[in-house]
DNA sequence: ACAAAAGTGTTGTCGATACACCCATGG
DNA sequence: CCATGGGTGTATCGACAACACTTTTGT
């Protein structure tokens, strides 16, 4: 084994004294969502020892709301203040734990956990996605010995424990959601063209769509508002940039797309 | 105060050793739905000390699968077998939790809680809802100081802690599915009539819907089986009987009511 | 001037809505 | 025999899909 690096002094507290800190068996995990070359990317964790990928998460301290620790995680991570963040379903497999990850990443600073150490019982996990404009992402890494990166969303292999499950969940919630709710204004830069909405939904969707009944259907929902600019440097016809009205995006936001029932 | 009566060994249980038995700081808690004379019914229990009702919840067994935990509060108070369980929601907020509730149950025993005891730290409840046929429910109360009733959706009042909050986003994601799920086979007897259907469709959107439309629809869903018999006794002219073709069913279920995108 | 991409318009089809008529049953 | 509720049929409208033409821009 390799000589062992001295443990950081944050790492040392979650393991003696998590428990008093946090809640015990519940942790967030969250699916970052993002959208770059066509392609649409999740924000994955690599882990040194295992040649393995995790979705970030953390644990919900004593007295934070869930949303807040979700929040805490992708602040930590990415850096982007405006976001869509939502819970989406909790994993609870009495199995899905699995102590020896914990294990084998404190076992870098030569320590071993004692079995009855909170960090390796079992843990139910709350899911959260949520959607990020690409380009406003700074990738931070708190953790030395992790290292986040975007992953293609049909390139994805070799996820610990039950993240694929959780990821394949976050992403049939947002196919879900794409029909009534309006989703792309966190997906995208502040500015963006209708073909690359398109883009957008076409690759969440896995199918290709029809460009005219896409720009009208888009447009019937009066979120968006067509600025007098127009994509430059891009070959060919100059298209034009849309941005999403603040005031009705929020509206749909809560209403759906089509309004109440 | 009233005199004391005797606790109950599985209380006793509950409160002394409940955290090596059960997962700490998690709960469950089920919004049982049915559907009875045209009305939407809720079960809740009835909190003697305070007048107030509560959803019927339970723990996690330490080595349990959530939905299992779900299963068994449905199962100790309902005694049904066939029906529809499905989480919708986490509640988390840091002071939902209210420790003066377990205290004030206890007390009845002549107990005080000790302030560190499991139960009065901070739980998170996993929501899950629930579909029932009304008509094979035998209730049964379990816990002595609590009785088990249907209550009008339309006529809560006095739910303990963050339930009405629950209870309402269980309702919500209700009315979400009803478009694309097959609602309506563990809501209604085995056999039942177009008319019946409909009125449990329209209870649960609080709308009315055209006889005609309606029954087209559903149809066309090609869930329903038409039966030989009709439904006598009533007044004026005998109602088809239909059931729900289990096979189709199933399918629906997994694939929502259109198919796949 | 031509290829490639973007903007705009038209038509047909299918599902949803609205509405009218007939049939059975109890009082 | 008539009021009430249930079964079935038809016209209309609107959303969506399919498809054609024009406009712009780089090479």
């Amino acid at each position: 084994m390799a000589k062992s690096i001295p443990i950081p002094s944050n790492k040392k507290l979650v393991l003696e004294k998590g428990d008093k800190i946090y809640q015990p068996g519940i942790s967030v995990d969250c699916v970052i969502l993002g959208f770059h070359e066509n392609e649409l990317k999740v924000l994955l964790l690599k882990v040194e020892q295992r040649n393995q990928w995790a979705l970030p998460g953390g644990f919900i301290k004593k007295n934070e709301p869930i949303e807040n620790a979700a929040y805490r995680v992708l602040q930590e991570r990415t850096g982007v203040q405006d976001i869509f963040l939502q819970q989406f379903n909790v994993f609870g497999a009495p199995d899905r734990s699995d102590a020896s990850i914990h294990q084998n990443r404190y076992l870098e600073y030569g320590i071993k956990i004692p079995k009855d150490n909170w960090l390796l019982q079992r843990f139910i996990t709350i899911g959260f996605y949520a959607l990020i404009d690409f380009s406003e992402v700074n990738l931070r890494t708190i953790v030395s010995d992790e290292t986040a990166e975007w992953i293609d969303m049909n390139k994805l292999s070799n996820l610990m424990m039950d993240h694929a499950e959780i990821v394949q969940k976050a992403l049939d919630t947002l196919r879900n959601q794409l029909a009534y709710l309006p989703i792309g204004k966190n997906l995208l830069p502040k500015k963006f063209t209708m073909p690359e909405l398109q883009k957008l939904y076409e690759t969440i969707l896995n199918e290709k769509l029809d460009r005219r009944n896409f720009q009208r259907k888009l447009l019937s929902f009066g979120i968006l508002n067509r600025l007098t600019e127009t994509k430059k440097g891009g070959a060919h016809k100059a298209a034009y940039l849309y941005t999403f009205n603040e005031k009705k995006y929020q509206k749909a936001l809560k209403e759906g797309l089509y309004g109440s029932w």
